[in-house]
RNA sequence: GGAGAGGUGGCAGAGCCCGGUUGAAUGCACCUGACUCGAAAUCAGGCAUACUCGUAAGGGUAUCGGGGGUUCGAAUCCCUCCCUCUCCGCCA
């Protein structure tokens, strides 16, 4: 989320970040600048009663102790008392108003990133192998996966439902050998802590990374049959993560870092939930859209200042795995309109799929900057 | 699930029973100054965050796990939630 202040002082920037974003600023920024005087407003006011309440409320005690009376003193101060919280209900509203605007306002591309509306605007930074040419065609990984006996798509939707994989036998083991694989390499030679978090979080960090409130409905949302309301949570539900990003992430929530420390760079891998509802017909064939995936995630806390090198660290770290791996690939900067909402750059590894005969995002690398 | 004990500033730790000069004693850590050739020790002073008013100096408000309540006034009393610890029970 962005700081009330720096918005408040940067109104053209604010519009500018939206349009290039292909938002309209009028609709997204709706009332701030009344709302923002009047909380200003409604905050002097309320202090400068709450002020006069502490002085008299001090008096009276000053009375009692010196057993004198002050049940007019006290009457007073009942007065103000009642005017307070008046005040406050109105500057509570006004307040809860700004909050709900402030969190609907995404991160700001940065200035190289180009503008565009959706991932036909990305552009390609760079290019790395060359696609195979097979003499035969090649097969889609659902059709080699069931012949190999390694992939059970099938079984899966009995147990689980729809978009969910069983890895049997070698296929299993591929996805526990590509796991360590990477934790290997971004532990021993990328420099990468190991870190192994709860798979369920609680509202607060979905706050802190961006989800919620906006994204609520790409969650699987953990609660209790008793008391349970549509649409509705609270801060201690549970959610299955649906990035390592977010238990990673939040780590240091409300923690100052020692400047010495930094980078903190961290390497988790967990499994991944997401609802993707509103993607039904998409990618409904093979391993590609998941309710539940496989991933390992790099996380790394910078000095804003070496935020841009450390970013292109981490993307060349993970480049690194395909290479390794003999995949080709090929680098995407993000256009504004395919950014993600809490992201201000962000590179996209695409690998080759030779059954589809096309690029496909396999990895994403993103400067969160100060939003998250 | 049951019973009990706790959660106070960067850390440690008072205050809570008996509400009011307590934004919070004291110690440690940290910063500045004095002393010293320098350091240690000692002495003096400083040392939270957010919002807000003000050009500034400076002022105001809030914050003692979160939220709500009682009261003229809450770290202190009441309710509720969260977390930690101890003991008992139950379960994979």
């Amino acid at each position: 989320m962005h700081d009330l202040g720096f918005v408040r002082a940067n109104p053209e920037l604010v519009e500018k970040k939206l349009r290039d974003r292909g938002m309209d600023p009028a609709e997204t920024l709706g009332d701030f600048r009344r709302l923002d005087e009047q909380r200003r407003e409604k905050i002097t006011q309320l202090e400068t009663l709450k002020s006069q309440r502490n002085e008299l409320s001090e008096r009276v005690g000053a009375l009692k102790r010196a057993k004198e009376d002050a049940t007019a003193l006290m009457e007073q101060v009942r007065s103000i008392k009642e005017r307070i919280d008046e005040d406050q209900q109105s500057a509570d509203a006004i307040d809860s108003q700004l909050r709900a605007i402030l969190t609907r306002i995404p991160n700001f591309c940065r200035d190289e990133v180009a503008v565009g509306r959706d991932e036909k605007d990305n552009v390609e930074v760079k290019r790395w192998g060359t696609p195979p040419e097979l003499t035969f065609q090649p097969k889609p990984h659902w059709e080699l996966g069931a012949q190999l006996g390694i992939l059970d798509l099938e079984r899966a939707a009995k147990i689980s439902g729809a978009r969910f994989a069983v890895y049997w036998g070698d296929g299993a083991k591929l996805e526990r050998a590509l796991i360590s694989f990477m934790l290997d390499i971004h532990t021993r030679e990328h420099g990468y802590t190991e870190v192994l978090p709860p798979f369920m979080v609680n509202s607060k960090s979905l706050f802190g990374t961006g989800q919620l409130p906006k994204f609520a409905e790409d969650l699987f949302h953990c609660v209790d049959a008793e008391g349970f309301e549509p649409g509705q949570y609270r801060d201690n539900d549970h959610w299955l993560i649906p990035t390592a990003e977010v238990p990673v992430t939040n780590l240091y929530r409300d923690e100052t870092l020692d400047e010495a420390s930094l980078p903190v760079c961290l390497a988790a891998y967990t499994p991944c939930f997401r609802s993707e509802a509103g993607s039904y017909g998409k990618d409904v064939r093979g391993i590609i859209r998941q309710h539940q995936f496989q991933k390992v995630e790099l996380v790394k806390f910078t000095r804003p200042e070496d935020s841009d090198a450390e970013h292109e660290k981490l993307t060349r770290n993970a480049e690194t795995i395909l290479e390794r791996l003999s995949l080709p690939y090929r680098r995407m900067l993000l256009c504004t309109g395919d950014t993600g909402f809490s992201s201000a750059k962000t590179f996209d590894l695409e690998v080759w799929l030779p059954g589809q005969g096309l690029y496909r995002e396999i990895s994403s690398c993103s400067n969160f900057e100060a939003f998250q």
